[in-house]
DNA sequence: AGAATTCAATCAAACGTTTGAAAGGTCAAA
DNA sequence: TTTGACCTTTCAAACGTTTGATTGAATTCT
């Protein structure tokens, strides 16, 4: 029984083995698929033995999910500050939309800290990986769950409307695309990458976006 | 202890060995990732020898490019065909853009002939493969230049302003996600999967967000 | 016949996992 | 305080399997 958690700490612990391996794989794995990840690198990157994995994870599969649950936990926290505020006026509803979006974004796109997590959730969603189901429950149904409410709000729809649900899910592709096609969007617009400067461009044109859709959608009657 | 097959068969489709390498690597590529397909299983499912993919391709990462080649082939007839009419008036260009988001989206996220090639793809992009080159050349490049000309015209900014770029690019990524994040999607809604019929719906609301935005960017003077 | 292609068999390298021993820590008995 | 048994953790080494690629003979096509 080798389980031991630090609570003090927000995310995977280096300095422990298991924090370390935990660490190492998170990033790894992100980087470059599950399959494409051998475990002696990430031993390697770890600064431990191989035999590590085995014994605290019971393989790497253990340790692919460990990710997820390390990832579920570090990003808890961040979902429960933003959910600190419930909005009770359709207009108050619009503002923290946007400033919803605005961190989302500013997180999914540009910030170089959750880079690494980012990378490790997406592929894990895109290869249909066993940590989909933690993630799901601990990071996207909550979120996703929460924009209806805060759409329906602002909007005057009903929040649990198929298409309400479909929009905010075409919100959030909007931001994941430039994460996934980074590449693409690089090569196009002539960027080297995505850093915080170019991050801000594109949070400033989703921002806009959402704003032209709430006011569409106001502008209806019930 | 061999099977004997006829090679005077009257199948379908006399396929070349070579096609069908391509075939089936586009295929198990796409739905397992190029590291995770196993040069066996190729040759398995095309019903030929090891051997062959060497010998046609050079070896796996031949086969790779030889995959992104023939989408960037198969999907250049497509790409031409709605290229066909200019639109000259902003509300030819509004009824164009609307038209070809509804044909984009069906065949991305709709279409079961058309899976298996964007899911190649779509893996290409987000591993950052060697096909992105091909890919983004013969489709992703055209494709976002017109998009970004027919917005243009359509709202009246600078189709080469980079606002405008980072705007197509957010249209194209409400599409995307629903391919990319299915697994999420579907279980958010309560579908079992994204066939025809959730497809229509979700290109409902996308078609609607679209005509939204136009119609708030069209509003704002020049 | 001669070139092009497919085949079974085989290669070395890399893979995830396992092994038994060594190292580190804890704690009750001496 | 010292001792020694006990448990946890780390380690180098090796395991059997699978990987992509290659070989030379057999087959097919021109």
């Amino acid at each position: 029984m080798g389980e031991e958690r630090d609570k003090t700490d927000s995310g995977p612990r280096p300095e422990s083995t298991a924090g370390a391996l935990i660490a190492a794989a998170l990033e790894i794995f992100g980087r470059k698929g599950f399959d494409s990840t051998s475990t002696r690198e990430i031993a390697a990157v770890a600064k431990t033995n191989i035999a590590s994995i085995s014994y605290h994870f019971g393989g790497k599969a253990g340790l692919r999910i460990a990710c997820a649950e390390a990832f579920a936990a570090h990003i808890g926290a961040l979902i429960n500050s933003l959910t600190a505020h419930e909005p009770t006026s359709p207009t108050e509803a619009e503002d923290l939309l946007l400033t919803l979006i605005d961190r989302l974004a500013s997180h999914l796109i540009g910030s170089a800290e959750m880079r690494p997590l980012v990378a490790f959730v997406l592929r894990e969603i895109s290869d249909g990986g066993p940590g989909i189901d933690i993630i799901y429950k601990a990071m996207i149904g909550p979120s996703h769950q929460r924009l209806c409410r805060i759409w329906a709000l602002a909007t005057g729809e009903d929040p649990d409307a198929e298409a309400v649900k479909i929009f905010v899910f075409s919100i959030i592709g909007q931001i994941v695309y430039f994460r996934i096609g980074t590449a693409i969007v690089t090569r196009r617009m002539g960027w080297t990458d995505i850093g915080p400067g170019e991050a801000a461009k594109i949070v400033q044109v989703l921002k806009a976006n959402l704003r032209d859709l709430i006011a569409a959608r106001r502008r209806l009657p019930k």
